[in-house]
DNA sequence: GCATCCCGGCAATACGAATTAGCGATGGGA
DNA sequence: TCCCATCGCTAATTCGTATTGCCGGGATGC
């Protein structure tokens, strides 16, 4: 251990040093706090005798301490309501998370990932009794859906945070809607571009199929082709048989079919060619997302690209607006770059 | 806000519930740490007077200031010496982190990944001016390889940490050599078994491709063929044309190649096709790895399956030893399962 | 009736670093 | 010789929480 005086506890602090050196704690501080005002309080001789000490025991000061003081950490948080590297959906979240990386290295913060934070009632919670939200300056939100509850006591409690999908504003009793802070696909706007197209390529007839509720994206997904289609066939998919599925849209007249998930419209693709049906000539299929995982559909399925990389990025910086309240709108809508593919082609019939 | 009584920063405290409730901060703190030791001290009357300003203000315990005393934070850190989220290998570490995660959940602790270490000659340190190693308890060390001299002061100043990966002993002036706790995957016992199962199939002539020195994984790997044959041949794969290097091995006569990167094994794969000769009548290749993305070989590649999640998990496991002093020995090598594929066959000649 | 004990609570202190106010010594000017 | 400014450093305080020691009053024991 090379001889190092520690006091009580094993750990050397700065008072440690000022004994070695024999000058005061104060001005072991001032030492290392290098700027220009306190530097030039210490005579060279004492600063160098001081630095010396510092380099023998290999001093570096406890950012805990400093931190209590300052009243910030250098820390941003992550949350997530699952597990942050989960381990079937190989990696969802890697995009967002070498996004928010990238930028915090940029920003010399360090991340914590809220790995403590409790199971209850079958979910995790940020709200807890041993709440460690205050570990970090501010917390990046990730995950398909945000417990309203939750989201709601962060903006009433003014915690500093950051919705990676964008959230609904929240209701603050009685005062202005909650914006929610957030950095969002543009799934509404993706979704109308594509019905657009699906129009001028001579489609009449279009199904919407998944939920088109609850989570904003599924709403801001169907919102979004209604507005170019308002008569859309609504067909829920979950938990139905494809071919089912298939039948009710094509008994319906339905030549193209925007799904919610992309797996389903590669579900869909699977029971029409067992049908004898050929995509796109006999039915166009768009998946309103990006296709994951390696199983890619042959031919190319017609569907977005969600800038996750950049969302996750831009997540951190609209983070640390809120934090020093620079700007005043902390909502963005990041657009979706649309994947041709070939399974989105002219109506035949 | 609900009229949140803030005295000075913003931040509620111990003492804002205490002036509400008409207490001292003594008893709002042993009103919340909740031992039976401090709960029999408090009348049960104020008591549910100070949770009942404490459930008002939403206060929860800042866990910095508790840290600050503690001397302990319930946080581990992460570091590797390239990014947390590569954007290359998509996910080499992502496993490992699965293993982590997991481990750290389990023991309610948070993750800190140390992003704000800055890049000095073109990598990254642990040790820098403002070091943040302090933050957590313990830190789990990511990544291909360790700089000696970070390893070296790591152990020399008593830092709690593990390596995800053996490391060699490390060398503190004059003392018994420094043992760096580590949780590593058996190279030398998979590539040995694997040799034998080559010596097996009648394989006389059999080389090692790639570096077999360096880092450690390299060297065992090279060390489990030698312990096996003797009088391996060994070719640098590194930089090198997979023509030119299967044409050399060839005229050493070899039979069955071990390649320490199963990506060479790809490429002398490759090579020996266009060359007219079949895998493995003709040439064996081993990969003393795992195939990483998915340029999966056909047929399948003899390789080696790296126990990457359980190595996460290990390692918090091992950092909790070190942490505690349980156990004395903090090394734990980890066997590989093989991959049988079929890149492996008898000798033809 | 006096010593003792327990109950319920509080003041004081510690954790480690940063900051403010201020102290003693020195030097220069009048 | 006296006064004041400057230099170089330190004592005291702060951040928010946990812990220790103690104090006053009422009940209990002998």
């Amino acid at each position: 251990m090379a001889g190092a005086p520690t006091n009580h506890g094993g750990r050397i602090t700065q008072r440690d040093i000022a004994r070695r050196a024999g000058v005061s704690q104060t001005t072991v501080s001032l030492v290392l706090t290098n700027n220009s005002e306190a530097a030039s309080r210490i005579a060279p001789a004492t600063r160098e005798r001081v630095l010396q000490v510092i380099r023998e025991t290999g001093y570096v000061a406890d950012p805990l301490a400093r931190s209590l003081l300052r009243q910030h950490n250098q820390i941003l948080g992550i949350f997530t309501y699952e597990l942050v590297f989960p381990a079937g959906s190989a990696d969802f979240y890697h995009p967002f998370l070498q996004g928010i990386e990238a930028c915090a290295e940029s920003l010399g913060c360090d991340l914590l990932l809220f790995t403590s934070a409790p199971v209850t009632d079958g979910a995790r919670r940020i709200f807890h009794e041993n709440n460690r939200l205050r570990l970090a300056d501010g917390c990046v939100l990730l995950g398909r859906e945000t417990p309203r509850e939750e989201l709601t006591r962060l903006v009433r409690e003014g915690h500093a945070f950051v919705s990676v999908g964008r959230r609904d504003d929240v209701d603050i009793d009685g005062t202005a809607p909650g914006r929610v802070p957030c950095v969002g696909a543009d799934y509404a706007g993706a979704t109308s571009e594509l019905a657009r197209r699906a129009v001028a390529l001579g489609h009449r007839r279009i199904a919407y199929a998944g939920s088109g509720e609850g989570v904003e994206s599924a709403v801001d997904r169907l919102g979004g082709l209604r507005a170019v289609v308002p008569d859309v066939l609504h067909e829920r998919s979950a938990g139905r048989d494809p071919a089912d599925l298939l039948a009710a849209l094509l008994a319906a007249g339905v030549t193209a079919v925007f799904c919610e998930l992309p797996a389903d419209a590669v579900a869909l693709h699977g029971a029409a060619l067992a049908c004898g049906l050929r995509v796109p000539e006999d039915l166009s299929l768009v998946g309103l997302g990006e296709e994951d995982g390696p199983g890619r559909l042959e031919p190319a399925l017609t569907c977005l690209r969600i800038p996750r990389r950049e969302m996750g990025w831009q997540a951190v910086e609209v983070l640390v607006d809120v934090l020093h309240g620079t700007s005043d709108d902390h909502q963005r809508l990041l657009p979706c770059a649309m994947v041709p593919g070939q399974t989105l082609g002219p109506r035949q019939i």
